[in-house]
DNA sequence: ATATAGTCTACTATTTCAGTAGTGTATAGG
DNA sequence: CCTATACACTACTGAAATAGTAGACTATAT
């Protein structure tokens, strides 16, 4: 039951453009400085948050990454489905590839299973990128953890 | 995202384990054929099991695995935990370890974490072996899905 | 023009996972 | 006491995913 750190990553680089965006397009290289991620591994990243629709690009110099969308219109879901796939905690199960095992049938398993994964799903669905950025402001005057 | 095979195969073979213990233990090799699981491998998990004190050993000719404790007080939180390790989102909010990552003060998505790490916790612990148990023999009567 | 900054493909190193092999040890049943 | 059974333990292997790197290419603000 991990979460790797490609999720953490798209996270932390969401929530920095977000807090970022208002001066103008956000580049890799001012993410990469901030929050510690190396700026090529941020490249790739970044192909699937635009994918997603979640951010979009802005070439030449200047340029970088806005918000695709409105960031109360941006689920924590999503960032993590367009950074690490599907969320998934029993591959068998996964609709995706229509890989269901065999025991399908006679398994209780998957139903308890099928179960933690809405339950996960749905809370990562319920906090917006807004949401986390409201956090962060709260964190600057207040005391941090 | 993603809960691999480990943890599968250990709710699995307890639930089979649970099933099939009044008619004294379980060996292994029945579990592995009935459950198609390497028996090998099943030999690294129950370690596993036992260690968490989830299963007592019986060495020798009919020896196997029995419960080690009530199948209802066999949370499958304590089962995944006992396969997997601790249930963790973020490995720099590892407790165990103590390996907090150094940018912890200045990031607002460690508090979100750790919200989604209890979240997780708390549904696994709300389950039972016993529960599953009572789901399996529902099926049986039952059409499966 | 040119420097900046995203785009794209390919490669590499590390880690984890799933599974295998083989040896050792306890014990029920004859 | 012998022997087959079944757990205990250590070490190894192959495959996959992850994290990160290298370098060439393209768009564009100034």
């Amino acid at each position: 039951m991990r979460m790797t750190t490609r999720g953490r990553y798209a996270l932390r680089a969401m929530l920095e453009t977000a807090q970022c965006e208002k001066d103008g397009p956000v580049s890799l290289k001012h993410i990469s400085d901030t929050q510690d991620i190396s700026k090529k591994y941020l490249g790739k990243l970044f192909d699937r948050l635009k994918n997603a629709g979640l951010v979009i690009s802005i070439r030449g110099p200047k340029g970088g990454y806005l918000l695709g969308k409105e960031p109360d219109s941006i689920s924590i879901g999503a960032i993590i489905r367009a950074a690490e796939g599907p969320i998934t905690t029993v591959r068998c199960v996964e609709k995706s590839t229509n890989k269901r095992c065999s025991r399908l049938k006679k398994c209780v398993c998957h139903l308890y299973w099928e179960k933690l994964e809405k339950h996960i799903s749905d809370f990562l669905d319920s906090s917006s990128l807004l949401d986390l950025c409201k956090g962060a402001k709260d964190k600057k005057t207040s005391r941090p953890i």
